[in-house]
DNA sequence: GGTGAAGCGGAGGAGACCTTCCGAATAGTA
DNA sequence: TACTATTCGGAAGGTCTCCTCCGCTTCACC
């Protein structure tokens, strides 16, 4: 919908929305996904009533930059898969995906924020399937820790992500924590074998997603 | 200054001084370290003119979380250190701190806002050489990847730490990723070398501190 | 218990931020 | 070029948060 909307609109529009999209980006991940909206239509040059108009409210925003992020992540699937080896798609995921996140430090706040807004929705579910199997593939060929599971993959990611916290000036030294933990999931005979109960996807996400009730 | 102050206090004095504390530190877990103040005065029970007594400012406020989370790591130093090898020195300083760290989300906006505060004060200074001495230590025994820094490893600790963002709930499973990250760290014939250069703690204070331009 | 100093609470002014509205400007079409 | 529908810009009113001020209460000491 919001891409059919797109392509018929006027050439004035296309260009602002697109202006207010990328300058979100930055703002946002300068100041977190709370800054001041006024900010936002100043560094895109363009008035309070256009950014409203776009975007009628902050989450309408924010649902936009999820879109976005989506449609990004759609886009390494194929090339995740076409590695040789399982062990190389485990690898490709999580440098590709990690190195993705710490170069997009408004990610985690769009997240925590889309589950408030509605926190049945479950974020990356078509993606589930195919990350169970690299997993699967990978143990099946003994180069994965056999006792790992996705979940526990895609934690791992989200921590290296958070590297981007540091600014782009440590990016090109968040690849040595990324070579530990790869190191760490090889499989070994003498692995120290992972504590507490392997998650499934849903049972992570209703875990991070629902608020504990304050105590 | 902070503690004699404390002790020479009225007790109903000293008494809000610390339910605000305490219940900053659940506020600002839970909303970030730019929630309400409003918010705090009334979850302390407690006026809003007695909240700006005891912190004139949201930083005087941070401030004191700060100097609070400091004292406690303090008490970590013997015990990391009576450790009967260099390798569970090591083991015991990932696993306590970034536990710590991930039963404390507020921390990393505290550090965050006194890093813009005051630019160059270093914080964890006084850590540095403890640190670079359990590495070398235990990289002399041979436990501990050669390749690897005591920045390296305080990084590593923030990621785990980050874990706290997913609430409480996911406590008990943040070990699973403890270990990985460990396996990763033992000293191995095949371990990955690990690229990049290789960080002194006055580097990466300097990389992660000082703002970028805006470009 | 009496007294003075220290601390408390909450009303309310100041300012930041959000959002709407409409006259002016612009893109697309004939 | 002229016309119309669409979009733009920014002024202005409403709301939320910050923070101060001062009359009242509580504590500590005598």
């Amino acid at each position: 919908m919001l891409v059919e909307t797109t392509v018929t609109m006027r050439r004035d529009a296309r260009r602002n929305r697109e202006r207010l999209i990328s300058e979100a980006k930055r703002l946002f991940a300068e100041r977190g996904i709370d800054a001041p909206l006024d900010e936002l239509a100043n560094r895109a040059e363009v008035g309070a009533g256009t950014l409203y108009r776009h975007f009628p409210s902050r989450d309408a925003l924010i649902q936009a930059l999820y879109d976005d992020a989506v449609a990004e992540l759609h886009a390494y699937g194929p090339q995740i898969l076409a590695a040789p080896t399982a062990w190389e798609s485990v690898e490709r995921w999580l440098e590709l995906l990690s190195g993705w996140l710490a170069e997009r430090p408004y990610i985690p706040g769009i997240l925590r924020r889309m589950a408030q807004i509605d926190p049945d929705h479950r974020p990356g579910l078509e993606f589930e399937e195919l990350l169970d199997g690299i997993v699967e593939r990978a143990q099946a060929e003994g180069s994965l820790r056999p006792d790992v599971t996705a979940v526990d993959l895609s934690i791992l990611i989200d921590m290296l992500g958070s590297l981007g916290q540091y600014g782009g000036a440590y990016l090109p030294y968040w690849r040595r924590q990324l070579t530990v933990v790869t190191d760490g999931l090889r499989a070994r005979p003498d692995a120290t074998p992972l504590p507490g109960a392997a998650l499934e996807f849903g049972e992570f996400h209703d875990m991070s997603h629902r608020k504990r009730p304050a105590d």
